[in-house]
DNA sequence: TCTGGGGTCCTAGGACCC
DNA sequence: TCTGGGGTCCTAGGACCC
């Protein structure tokens, strides 16, 4: 224990172990103590592995197709992602923390920044806060989450990887409150990539100037840091040294671009699908859009090969188009992604992945009134009937309003948006394949 | 031969994060 | 056979302007 006052400031970070895997685990108790690891899209890669599973050697972004053999030698259970459920977990953890401060930032979908300014007289030591969160969060939502605390956001990160990486700290290291020589050991002890903000590339250039642990970049000259790797890398070994660069964003900035986009099941060649599944990464885009209020002003939309067929002929092309004004308009962003896609379309290809970009955002309120989409041929009706039907179910009937429709094989329905404010539950679409 | 000095805007690419 | 899907910021260089 330290006799040193408890730090008047700072940051904690709360982070939940192996999100996606503990997420599973609250409804299926059997996974627990057993390698589990969670897949992305069309069951590629491994997104989330649980302990057992990251001890068996298992990468994250590993290929899954790659880990059969060690799948079946150690009974590794794999699990399809399910993105609504993990965003509900989610919200459930994040409403536990704000017991705690007042100022919180939900830096990604199992992590959270709190402020911990005022509240070091509320608590013994911010350890003990730390283990307050750590029984509540796993009492009330049941997953585990491991707590880091500093001077700087930089710094209470460093000291989440700690607590998760040392048992002697059970769940919570809080680094302000450790004597400096204490934390000098603990710093020499890490990796300097494992340092927020230190990726590969500058973790091999780092390497050539004998830079290899967290203590050595907080030791390296400032002006030096600058130099080599600018400002970002400067502002990141400030941060280690106690000096915070990096504000709490208590309020999310909106969205600059916003993405949809999805590698196919199996490759495709023909216009019509793709056309089809970009009309649908079109609608979910504007849905974001339309729920952090903002209109949009060019649609970029994609299209790529099979980027690990090393053999076979590669086309990746992307094609940006500007609206005549900024909108939210399903029917205007639609009609530009398939105008762009028409022209970056080669019938010659067998195409892998395909999305669609929104970009120059603005801030612009959906409009009372406007309609929410209509009109694009060769486009199946069902998806979107069946969205709209669901918004309908969770809002009200008169969210919006079907205006005309014209058969079930052409989408040239026409749907009023009545209702300005609204969301959707997408997952309940049908996977697109 | 000798060829200013700023400033802005835009884009592409590289680095990072989860 | 089978390899994710989002985001951010910074910098350098070119076009263009006065």
């Amino acid at each position: 224990m330290s006799t040193q006052p408890p730090s008047p400031s700072g940051f904690a970070l709360v982070d939940v172990n192996n999100f996606y895997v503990s997420c599973e685990r609250v409804f299926d108790p059997k996974l627990r103590a057993r390698p589990v690891v969670v897949l992305s899209n069309n069951d590629g890669c491994a997104v989330a592995r649980s302990n057992e599973a990251k001890a068996l050697g298992i990468k994250m972004a590993a290929p899954w197709f790659m880990m059969q053999d060690l799948a079946r030698q150690h009974g590794i259970v794999a699990l399809s992602s399910n993105y609504t459920l993990y965003a509900d977990m989610s919200n459930r953890v994040t409403d536990v923390l704000r017991q705690y401060s007042p100022r919180l930032e939900v830096y990604s979908i199992d992590e959270s920044f709190l402020a911990l300014d005022g509240l070091a007289g509320l608590w013994p030591s911010m350890s003990d806060m730390g283990q307050a969160i750590r029984h509540q969060v796993l009492n009330w939502v049941g997953v585990p989450v491991c707590v880091g605390i500093g001077a700087t956001k930089t710094l209470a990160k460093l000291a989440n990887h700690i607590a998760k990486k040392q048992p002697q700290f059970a769940g919570v290291c809080d680094l302000s409150s450790l004597p400096p020589a204490e934390v000098d050991q603990l710093l020499a002890k890490i990796e300097v990539g494992d340092v927020w903000g230190v990726g590969r590339r500058i973790t091999e250039q780092l390497a050539r100037l004998r830079i290899r642990t967290a203590q050595e970049l907080r030791n390296a000259p400032l002006k030096a840091i600058r130099q080599h790797f600018g400002v970002v890398m400067e502002r990141t070994c400030a941060e280690l040294r106690g000096v915070s660069c990096l504000a709490l964003e208590d309020v999310a900035p909106p969205r600059k671009q916003i993405v949809s986009s999805r590698s196919y099941g199996e490759r495709v060649s023909g216009l019509r699908e793709i056309e089809e599944s970009v009309s649908t990464y079109a609608a979910r885009a504007a849905e974001k859009l339309r729920a952090q209020g903002s209109t949009c002003g060019a649609v970029h939309v994609f299209v790529e090969t099979d980027r690990f067929k090393l053999d076979e002929p590669q086309y990746n092309n992307g094609r940006t188009v500007p609206l005549p004004e900024p909108t939210d308009d399903l029917r205007v962003i639609v009609k530009a992604a398939m105008w762009g896609l028409r022209r970056i379309y080669r019938p010659e290809f067998l195409y892998k992945k395909a999305g669609i970009m929104l970009m120059d955002l603005a801030e612009g309120q959906a409009r009372q009134g406007t309609l929410f989409g209509s009109g694009v041929s060769a486009m199946s009706s069902a998806p979107l009937m069946a969205a709209f039907d669901s918004i309908n179910q969770r809002f009200g009937r008169d969210t919006v309003r079907l205006a005309s429709a014209a058969g079930p094989h052409r989408w040239a329905a026409r749907f009023e948006h009545v209702t300005p404010h609204y969301t959707t539950d997408w997952k309940a679409l049908p996977r697109v394949r």
